[in-house]
RNA sequence: GGUCCCAUCGUCUAGUGGCCUAGGACGUGGCCCUCUCAAGGCUAAAACACGGGUUCGACUCCCGUUGGGACUACCA
């Protein structure tokens, strides 16, 4: 029996769940559940400055809309400030740490000064062999070897060499007492028996100094694979002057979760030629073996066409659902309204193939609702002359006499009527078109009667011949 | 500057030495369908960065060049 999976997504709350963030959730999410194995949210909040409650809101808001459920946590990298300080404390004891008083001024002043000269930049170790604790107040350095190499055996980039020599004796606890990324990743990864360290490999470099701090410990290292960048059109790291970055900007867009996520798994892996995935399909098939090595460009027009996939394929009642809350904020419905789900449903169900968001979609349910509609003019003047006017009043008469305006019904009806005075169909339903709905493009003409019931219908067609 | 990573159509990718006349998808053009708009179907243009090796044979392996990217904090 081998150790079971658990895994981690570890944002820092200091802004929203962004789609890079998303991703790495995302891989961590589906590596835990292909394996059976433990998903844990744990916040990175150690940089007390920046960390808000309302960015770690935002995280937990932007999983739970994309149905990323985690096992256990959150954490808070805050509430475990002594379990830290003890571990500090002990690296200290064993001289596997020092003090540093160099100041962040001092050490600011010798970066740029290495900087103009060409020189490394690292620090140069000159507190390494201070062995009491000094009286003003100092940082804490992990005294890193200076000889040899270490190996990162990365799942997805392979193995990654690094001479020990350039990994400089990072600070793991700072002068005001607090500690740092590198040192409490480590230490919370063993604490919660980690296993796959699934990340951005924006953190490629940090990896050997931390695995340093594991072997100081004399822990084992877990298993590490370093996911590809994001990246904008640009080519350049994927940023707010991208466009949209957040994931619940995408939710107000009217994107749909499971299109967010399917774009998203796609953006580095891939399963043979499949490019649309159920849940289900997913956790079946991923694999880290399958993740690129490669960064990968976002690109906003496929997620768009996902998006609309996953509309088109959505049930009457799951769009009814999903449509609502964007009836509500654009005011074409009232929040209060008690319209039935089942005919909102039917309604929403017949613009599925002409919405590429829920905002698009709510936008022409207009015409299903309003009490009253604006005829865009250009429209007007084409399709609404004295001759197709007489030609609605007769389909007028026609409704009229009619207790059901089904599709079913009506749609013989007007091709008859059509074919009796030599026309096509569209001489009809064009002008009928503009009068119902305002304008030339809409679902089937004899859809959106049925939909709109007769009511509604003969309501319209009234203003528009007049009498 | 140093360290590390990456490199197939504009973009996401398939491809694990012969199956490649390099496949699919988005986007773009054309055609079809059609009551409009879509959706859908068919179709076209579009790529192995470059140079050396290795090999009977390289998109696939190795080296170099070039080009991108990340990191280089008492941020995470």
């Amino acid at each position: 029996m081998t150790t079971p999976v658990r895994v981690r997504f570890a944002p820092s709350p200091t802004g929203f769940l962004h789609i890079g963030g998303a991703r790495t959730a995302l891989f961590n999410w589906l590596y835990a559940r292909r394996n059976n194995g433990v998903f844990i949210l744990r916040i990175e909040d150690t940089d007390r400055d920046r960390s808000t409650d309302e960015y770690i809101e935002a995280i937990v808001e932007g999983m739970t809309w994309l149905r990323l459920d985690w096992d256990e946590g959150p954490y808070r990298q805050t509430d475990r400030f002594d379990v830290y300080r003890a571990y500090a404390d002990r690296l200290i004891a064993e001289g596997k740490a020092y003090y540093c008083t160099c100041t962040p001024e001092e050490l600011e002043e010798r970066r740029q000064r290495a900087l103009s000269a060409n020189q490394p930049v690292a620090y140069d170790g000159r507190c390494r062999e201070r062995i009491e604790k000094p009286a003003e107040p100092a940082a804490v350095r992990f005294r890193m070897p200076r000889e040899g190499q270490t190996i990162v055996n990365d799942l997805i980039k392979g193995p990654i060499t690094f001479e020990n020599s350039v990994l400089e004796d990072m600070v793991i606890v700072r002068s005001d007492g607090t500690p740092t990324y590198n040192f409490v990743v480590v230490v919370d990864d063993i604490d919660m028996k980690i296993t796959h360290v699934i990340r951005g490999d924006d953190h490629v470099n940090n990896t050997p100094k931390q695995i340093h701090i594991y072997q100081a410990f004399g822990w084992e290292v877990p298993a590490f694979a370093h996911l590809p960048m994001i990246l904008g059109a640009d080519k350049s790291r994927l940023s707010k002057r991208h466009g949209a970055t957040s994931v619940t900007a995408y939710r107000d867009m009217g994107y749909l979760p499971d299109a967010l996520v399917n774009y998203l798994v796609r953006l580095g892996w891939a399963h043979g030629d499949q490019e649309i995935f159920s849940r289900e399909e997913l956790i079946q098939c991923f694999s880290l073996e399958g993740v690129g090595a490669s960064a990968s460009v976002f690109n906003p027009e496929k997620l768009l066409w996902l998006n609309t996939q996953y509309i088109i394929n959505s049930t009457p009642g799951a769009l009814a659902e999903a449509v609502l809350p964007f009836l509500v904020k654009s005011g074409i419905l009232a929040a209060d309204s008690d319209v039935s789900m089942d005919w909102l449903g039917k309604a929403a169900y017949s613009l599925r193939e002409r919405s590429r968001t829920l905002v698009e979609m709510a936008t022409q349910m207009h015409y299903y609702l309003a009490a009253d509609i604006a005829i865009d003019p250009k429209a007007r003047e084409k399709h609404l002359t004295p001759e197709s006017i007489q030609l609605l009043a007769e389909v007028r008469t026609m409704l009229a006499g009619l207790t059901d305006v089904s599709a079913a019904v009506v749609e013989p009806l007007v091709h008859e009527m059509a074919v009796a005075k030599g026309l096509k169909l569209g001489a009809i339903a064009q002008p009928l078109r503009v009068a119902l709905t305002g304008g030339t493009a809409s679902p089937g003409i004899f859809e959106v009667i049925e939909i709109m019931g007769k009511e509604l219908v003969l309501q319209r067609l009234n203003r528009v011949i007049g009498g």
